[in-house]
DNA sequence: ACTGTTTTAGCACAGATGTCTCACATATAC
DNA sequence: GTATATGTGAGACATCTGTGCTAAAACAGT
C-alpha cells in the first residue's frame, strides 16, 4: 500500500499522472474509492452465498446445516489467492481508517456489512432446533466475528502456519460446538 | 507508522538526525528494533501472568479456574490505553513484516511467543478434569488464538463497537464453553 | 593534560510524492 | 462547422524522505 502513489497507480493503469488526477481530485479520494471497491468485493462474495442459504429450505441433518452455514462464512476467509490479496489490502485500509476520516466512514459501512452477514447466519443457526439451547445470538455473533477476523488475520499474515484447510476446519469445528451432538 | 521517519523520530526523542543515525545504521534497523521492543512488551505482560498461574495450585472450582486462565489471556487483549497503543503498532508492523524480510523474522518470534502462551494455557485447561472430554488441545489452541487475534483486531479498529468489557466477557464465555457445566 | 573514542550536530545530495497549472486532443451538442 | 465540455498529457514546484559525509563536542583512560 505504501507503493500506491498516484504515479505508480497511473503507470500500472497505463495512464498519465494528470489523467488519474482528472478522475480523483485528491489521493484521498482515490484511496477511499479503492477501499470501497475492495470492501464491496469481499462482502458481495459472502452476501451472494447468504441469499442462497436463506432462500432454500434448511436441512434437518446437523452435518448438512453446518456445511451450509460454513459455506457462507467461508467466503469471508482468504482461502484462495484472490481473496487473500483482497484481505491484505482490506487490513491495511482498516488500519489507515483509524486515523483517516474519509476511510473511517467507509470502514464503518464495511463493519456493518460483515456484521449483518454473520448475524444472519447465526440467527439461522440458533433458531434451528439442533442448536445448543441457551446460546445468546448477539454474543455468539460477536464471538464468531472475532474468530473470523482472527482466522483471516492469521491466514493472511502467516499462511505457512495457518493454511486455508486449517482455517476451514477451525471454522467448522466452532460451528459444530454450537449444535447439539 | 507512516509518520515514523528518521527525522520525526529524532525530533520526538529530542535528538538530531545524525544522532539517531549513529545508533541505527538504516531506518530498517530502527524499525526492527522498535518492532522487537513492542512485541516483547506485549508478550511479557502475558508471560508474567502465565508463570504465576503455573506456579500455584490450580483451583478445583470451575469459575476460579476459568478466571485464572482468562486473567492470563486477557493480557493479550488491548484493554487499556497503553496496551491498545501497543496493539495498533503491532498490527502495522505485522502487515509490514509480510514484505520486509528483516521484520519477518521478528514477526516469527512473536508468533512463537503468543503460540507458547496460549498453548500452555490451553493445556492447563484441557488437562483439568473439569474440561469437556474429547477436545483436541492443538485444535482448541488454534481456535483460541484466532479468537484472541480477532478480538484484539476488533477492539483496536472499532473500539466503539467492541469495548474492553465486551472483549473480556467474550473471552470468558469462550473459555466457559470448554468446561463442563 | 593529552589522546583516542564515542556521541552529537549539521549540511548536502538524489529521489520520490502530492499538488498546481497550462496546453493539447477528442468527443459531444447545437 | 463551430463551440463546449470532457478527457489526456507534460512540466514545474515545494516538501519530505533516506543516506553519505564532515566537523564539533563530550567523555574516558592514562
Amino acid at each position: 500500500m505504501a507503493q500506491a502513489s498516484l504515479r505508480n497507480v497511473a503507470a500500472e493503469a497505463g495512464l498519465a499522472l494528470g489523467s488519474v488526477r482528472h478522475y480523483f481530485e485528491n489521493q484521498a479520494e482515490l484511496m477511499e474509492f479503492a477501499f470501497r471497491v475492495n470492501s464491496e468485493r469481499i462482502h458481495l462474495r459472502a452476501l451472494d452465498k447468504l441469499v442462497e442459504l436463506e432462500e432454500t429450505e434448511l436441512p434437518t441433518e446437523p452435518a448438512d446445516l453446518l456445511e451450509k452455514c460454513a459455506g457462507v462464512l467461508e467466503e469471508l476467509l482468504p482461502l484462495d489467492a484472490a481473496s487473500s490479496a483482497d484481505a491484505v489490502v482490506h487490513m491495511e485500509f482498516l488500519l489507515d481508517a483509524r486515523t483517516n476520516s474519509l476511510l473511517f466512514d467507509a470502514a464503518q459501512d464495511g463493519y456493518r456489512a460483515t456484521g449483518a452477514v454473520v448475524g444472519r447466519v447465526v440467527l439461522q443457526l440458533l433458531e434451528n432446533p439442533l442448536a445448543v439451547p441457551g446460546l445468546v445470538p448477539v454474543d455468539e455473533a460477536e464471538r464468531l466475528m472475532g474468530l473470523l477476523d482472527g482466522l483471516s488475520l492469521r491466514m493472511v499474515l502467516q499462511p505457512a502456519w495457518a493454511p486455508p484447510a486449517q482455517g476451514q476446519s477451525t471454522l467448522r469445528r466452532h460451528l459444530l460446538s454450537l449444535l447439539v451432538s
